[in-house]
DNA sequence: AAGTGGTCTAGACCACTTG
DNA sequence: AAGTGGTCTAGACCACTTG
């Protein structure tokens, strides 16, 4: 081991680290069991699961007794519910998403949603109205409006397809958090026409104002969800 | 230390928790050191770090090199939404809480409530049904079920009128986390009666698992709310 | 039966806070 | 100088998973 004064469990840790990050060892797979690891740290069996079980806690690693050590897939924020868009949220369930485009202009009006983006009158907002896949079964309708330099960029792309935000990610406009507010609503006869139920169905409106790292607004959305195909989880603590 | 075959460390946390809950250590104040706990409990400095380390991840504890380990006062918990009740909600609005009970027995059946909380089929949950109002208005139906050892204790109190945190919490039986599921639902016609709206209106539908400190599952909660007198806030991260 | 992580012990030395 | 928690070792046995 290096021969410095930071503790050895953290030399193994940032070691493992590294692994896991240049992939030498895969999400899903197996890390070296606690003995080979002694071995190739030459340290003792306390100090590599002190290491193990950091990053169990930090949810870069998963012990199963019996078998071993595994790296997992994707790690979530903790308890927090993350901030993810609807097409993300679709891949992570192994499903495929797509949109079909409603109406996607620059408009003058919508005075409610300029001032929730911290928008002047006299500014352009980019609306985008859409109903949202899964496996080509219709989940939502969606409307999220945008403020105008912002939709530039959205626009250059296909919105059927499109991931809003890895498209501004792409562009270093970086969300940083959000601010939701969910209610349920009846479905007019609009909504259940596109999404294939009956008028007056519940659904599950779910309201997103999205701010920037510099804590501007960058999204105001309401996606209205069918109920008997998405719900929300979330984790309370104390 | 007791003969079961429960791991000594958990056996340790169980009798922290306790002397903390009951406030045989103080906030603020020190516990006694690794040393004293070690023949106080009759087993290794390493068990009793394991148990430590787990309250400190927990924020029940906090230890200070040189020093020795005290017991942390409350913490408030910023921008996360906190797991609070239904009456404590009401009573942060300004607003009057209050309660009437359609149902409170001890039940046999209800084997998915019973799974949920971690119960055999042969013991007994207490399901209590509730209307909740906040002045005199009705904003929801619930209907929670709880372990019978913990029914015993709610069933001391006035129903109308308990907050059943509160009760927990002056019993030691304090909450950690709870997971929820939010979803959208018709109202039926016997919801809609008694919460003085329109059968099929759109209600939001919480379901809520709560688990202590020992990660044992305390309630199983479903409350329907009154669209148009409730939402639900939170905030995301990215 | 062999291998994995889970639990537990006894002991050592170190870094930090206090009298 | 004495006491605290922090780090680390070597060794043991257990519970779980797999061939």
């Amino acid at each position: 081991m290096k021969s410095t004064n930071t503790a050895l469990y953290l030399q193994v840790k940032d070691h493992l680290i590294e692994k896991i990050q240049q992939q030498v060892w895969r999400p899903n797979h197996l890390i070296p069991t606690e003995q080979e690891l002694m071995k190739l740290f030459g340290v003792s069996r306390t100090t590599i699961r002190q290491a193990i079980n950091m990053l169990v806690a930090d949810g870069l690693l998963e012990k199963r007794q019996g078998k071993g050590t595994v790296v997992k897939a994707q790690q979530l924020v903790g308890s927090l519910r993350r901030l993810k868009g609807f097409a993300e949220e679709v891949m992570e369930k192994g499903q495929v998403p797509h949109s079909k485009v409603l109406r996607a202009e620059f408009c003058d009006s919508l005075y409610l949603e300029k001032k929730k983006l911290g928008l002047d009158e006299n500014e352009k907002v980019l609306v985008i109205e859409r109903i949202r896949f899964a496996d080509d079964v219709p989940i939502a309708v969606e409307r999220s409006c945008w403020p105008e330099s912002i939709g530039q960029l959205l626009m250059k792309h296909n919105l059927d397809t499109a991931k809003f935000y890895s498209i501004l990610e792409e562009d270093n406009i970086l969300l940083k958090r959000a601010e939701e507010k969910i209610s349920a609503i009846n479905a007019t006869m609009a909504e259940a026409d596109v999404l294939g139920i009956r008028a007056g169905e519940a659904l599950l409106e779910m309201t997103r104002l999205s701010f920037g790292l510099n804590d501007k607004p960058i999204e105001y959305t309401k996606t209205r969800y069918r109920s008997d195909q998405y719900h929300y989880d979330i984790e309370l603590r104390r």
